[in-house]
DNA sequence: CAGCATCCGCTTTGATACTG
DNA sequence: CAGTATCAAAGCGGATGCTG
């Protein structure tokens, strides 16, 4: 006769049961899709329930509930209620979550390379491109004065822009930028990480419009 | 009417169908188990399926077959025939899978504080003390003569040994050390990863013996 | 014994419909 | 808008059985 202990938690929670940092991490962070809701919290900041969501195509809503509540309960997650006037809740990373920023980077850096051989209809958000922008791109020109790349792939367009030796990206084209990129996203993702060369990019239906150095600048030799 | 797309993958595949480098990473590494397969091939280097599956407890053992499986279909994994008198099979990581320590690197220091106040009878290997003692350990001394520390917690002794102003871990315990660290595992990586002061683990049941400037050369101030 | 494959009960996920 | 409710399908955990 043996005693099994299948380790009884308090609701729903599966744990590796291993004293090890990683496998601890796992049992907070490694079920399926809690880190992308990390990720849109993280690109977005304070979202509603329904933001989120949008960012999460393929989510189904009663697990986008319970992973923020376990997010939540994990220490992860808060939620602020808005007074009347606006009568809604905000989600969004405490300290602790926001320290997943350099996980998501690492993982980032190392799925780079599978977006080239992505299935084309993919589901894609513009500020999706803001991760491997920022890890990837430098600006080789730091002294000069910034240049703004206007990318117009996905939902709405975005502004890439030089600052401080790198690349940051915001949302929407305020003014009108040096150079544009636009076309379908996983072309110009892969022109943006330097897995595909602007001109192969521009036979299979990229456009680039303006000052050619701009993305000279941003790219790696 | 809407025509469902439900996306038909060759063979339990599931894919967030996403376009987002993150996505594609946890594609291929976040499924349950996975990473902690990587974790055991990373410490152990090529290694038979019987042993991958001592450092994995709590793994279903057909799970880690397809995990396995999985891992060599998507380039991360090769599996070695060793040669007649052998004639066993070795499991090893490929350079591309290799190239993943860095995101178990950012998940193992998330983690650290998780460890804290984990299940004191959670499974442990002493193996698994490799990554927090190199991610968190640095020697305060480089310029003196290295040192060893033997750890003994779990299922075999390991030696801690000041390395290119880190630290190392390596198996069993040759020569005598020059301090000694044994008690329960959850104690003990708490003592090395600065969680939990010396005093307080001996206190606990922890044992110090040998040199006092061993350990205070090791952790951080 | 190493290296899996099969079977089965349970849990998690996915898709969609519904409600305050 | 912000979720909950429902239910089928897939995945997981545990045990056991098979093969070289």
């Amino acid at each position: 006769l043996k005693i099994s202990t299948p380790r009884l938690y308090a609701a729903g929670v599966r744990s590796y049961s291993q004293l090890c940092a990683l496998a601890k991490a796992l049992d907070v962070v490694g079920d399926r899709w809690t880190m992308l809701v990390i990720r849109e919290l993280l690109l977005r900041g304070p979202s509603r329930y329904t933001d989120v969501r949008d960012g999460l195509p393929g989510i189904a809503s009663n697990l986008l509930a319970g992973r923020l509540r376990e997010l939540e309960r994990a220490g992860l997650v808060a939620r602020d209620e808005a007074p009347p006037p606006v009568a809604t809740t905000l989600y969004r990373l405490t300290p602790r979550g926001e320290e997943l920023e350099a996980v998501i980077a690492a993982l980032v850096r190392w799925g780079v390379p599978l977006v080239v051989d992505a299935d084309p209809d993919d589901a894609f958000r513009s500020h999706w491109l803001t991760f491997p922008v920022e890890a990837l791109l430098t600006d080789r020109a730091p002294d000069r004065p910034p240049v703004t790349l206007e990318v117009r792939a996905g939902d709405e367009p975005v502004v890439v822009e030089t600052a401080g030796g790198g690349a940051r990206v915001r949302r929407g084209g305020g003014g009108p930028p040096d150079a544009l990129l636009a076309g379908p996203p996983k072309l110009v993702l892969g022109v943006l990480t330097a897995k595909l060369a602007l001109d192969d990019a521009r036979a299979r239906g990229v456009t680039y419009e303006g000052d050619p150095a701009v993305l000279r600048r941003l790219l790696p030799a």
